[in-house]
DNA sequence: GATGAATGAGCATTCATTCAT
DNA sequence: AATGAATGAATGCTCATTCAT
């Protein structure tokens, strides 16, 4: 029957309102500070049926994290549909990797948070966490697929192991992620002011420097 | 008098072996679940002794920061004393870094997470706080100046403002250093053990390839 | 109408049904840990299902001790059909007490738990506790008549009120019933290992010592 | 110094105004329903200074117990102090018992309470459990002893092992216990009315009957 | 200066009960 | 009659911070 398969739905659209208003609360007052009580509040729903949906305050962390990932695997995806060259590729991912912090700064958040929970151990057996490491993977399977592209078509030096090269692209992508998110509060800010620059500029040429590296020089 | 400077020095010391056992408990069970009873307990003091040398739990957390944030200055200010080309000087102090996040893991995790606690804005009036700031922005200064004497002695390519390339580069040190610390729960780790290869060895490898970057092709 | 008849015996198999399924849960969990959720998914019915056949969980709980009840007073019945002396009804009224105790330990438990509620006064208006109470006033009742069949003939001495005598024995019962559903975790039950016997046997042993007590010396 | 001393005096006040205070409450609002809050409150302490004095809410109501258990050891060692015959020293403790019993209802209350939580199994590990099993096998103890003291001066029939005579007198005067503490709310108590009879005066003459039962007759 | 007992706001989580469908 | 999603009051427990001694 239909109403199984409305009842589903109806499931999925509850935990999305939820994770939207716990992303609301947690842009607003930061990740540790953000009781259930507020995000219960902000979702319009009692504490009691937040907990029908996560079954912990962590797992909702985790979803965001996921719902961000699989936000971010979407834009990778459709990149690597288009026939480009391999350096091209990796500029393009790098590029939507900046695009996605600038533009979703609640995931971003999402992100630094997650690894300091895994940090402290809170995932392991966590199915929610596990997907998340899944997604993870992939998106960098995706960034090693486009270096190993560019080593055929001779527009990625081929000195190094392409698995190695993705790894520290994608570290390097986390470490402006996380100067994106504190931005606001310190001398990096003022310093870029001075310039008339603003971050997201400053990040895209990062890769451009970065890519130049990697690149094949001819 | 001399009994005045012999109790701000005794005052020192005993900072200083909170801050000793407050690390202590810290790798040993977590930023966040870290108690103000474990580290008091640790340093063989009572609770209140602690709140004596430290206003606040957060005020202990910058204090440590600024204890690694000042090894760190030192290393660099070691490196920057040497007559070098500008490029082998940049080259340095990446070494340093990543020296300094392999063998002061303590020092890596209290940075990451002071990140974190600024996000979430204790900072700011706060006395310590601004002290790591200004450490920070005098590190970040002798990356600066590495650049500007590399583009000056034409061993760094100088199309770009040395400053943004120091913060680059800062941003990406700081990735790797997240990197390292989540290394053990990830599918990092599982991809470096395939290639028998450790994280420090490929945070090296990113350092030669960026610096590549910025290189002057010659 | 059959119809109507039909509807009622309906009701009656879907209560002890869940019963039953209770029965199971707190046999597996405990009286306090036991949940509604938890007795619904045994009993494959709707949390909402059980609340239109018992109004209350403590109702639910008399339920399953009036169940216990009424099986005890079967028993109970069929011993005072029987034609012996006064001494010898309340001898089987005893051995079947016991037997009942080992056999049927989820009532054992039903039993001590409801006294509990008794006690925490949510019976009262209740009409199933009321009903729980009339059965066990049958109980002692036949425990009654078999003593002064034994005063009659001669069997029992007619020291004492027998309604007394009566009350004493169930009251010495109910310890002995405690002291079988505890019997795994404390001392008595080391103590009987060493004996190599079990509660049961002591139990009756105690039964012969107290009717040797209340019987006629002759 | 004293100082020491006097502190554990004083921590052992504290303690016991605890227990009073949950005491109290317990009575009042039995021991299911009496939250940390209410006992709190009763005790005129903040919430968080329990948690300094009883870890868990469970290690209160064990010390509860514990404290009732003490009182009626020490009313047994009195009596087998007494150059006593044996079953004189059986009928003394059994009047202690009941004395006992009538006299303190918080701790009748509290030992049956015990039982479940026993049966619940939060005990095993809880160093207070622990102790309180002990106290209940001296206490079991000087029973038997009693008994035994009964066997060799000829007052007690010796047909039986004198441990068991004592588990069965000790079961039966636990199952009186009970019968005291639910005495409001049920038929007995109408059926002790109606013949101007208090429970006191009937479990009394259990244990008269009861010790008839176990005497060697001449 | 040092102590550590006391505080109490804060928070995640549970679960009996209701009610619209 | 049956469902099960939603409720929200209830509660045990934590921990940074204070302050009298």
């Amino acid at each position: 029957m239909g109403t199984e398969e409305r009842k589903k739905r109806e499931q999925k659209r509850r935990k999305n309102n939820i994770i939207a208003a716990a992303e609301k609360v947690i842009n607003r007052t930061g990740f540790q500070q953000a009781t259930m009580d507020e995000i219960a509040e902000e979702a319009e729903l009692s504490k009691g049926t937040l907990y029908l949906y996560f079954s912990h305050k962590t797992a909702l962390y985790f979803a965001i994290n996921k719902k961000g990932l699989e936000k971010l695997h979407t834009h990778f995806v459709e990149i690597m549909e288009e026939d480009k060259q391999g350096i091209e590729l990796v500029r393009n991912l790098g590029d939507t990797f900046v695009s996605f912090i600038t533009q979703n700064p609640e995931y971003t958040k999402a992100m630094v948070y997650y690894e300091s929970l895994i940090e402290e151990d809170q995932a392991e057996e966590n199915k929610l966490a596990q997907e998340c490491e899944e997604i993870g993977r992939q998106l960098l399977m995706y960034l090693t697929r486009a270096i190993q592209i560019g080593m055929q078509d001779g527009s990625v030096a081929n000195q190094m192991e392409p698995k190695f090269l993705a790894v520290q692209f994608w570290a390097s992508m986390r470490g402006m992620m996380q100067l994106y998110q504190v931005r606001s509060q310190n001398h990096f800010q003022k310093l870029l002011q001075d310039f008339e620059l603003d971050m997201e500029t400053m990040i895209r040429q990062f890769l451009r420097v970065h890519i130049t590296g990697i690149q094949k020089s001819n």
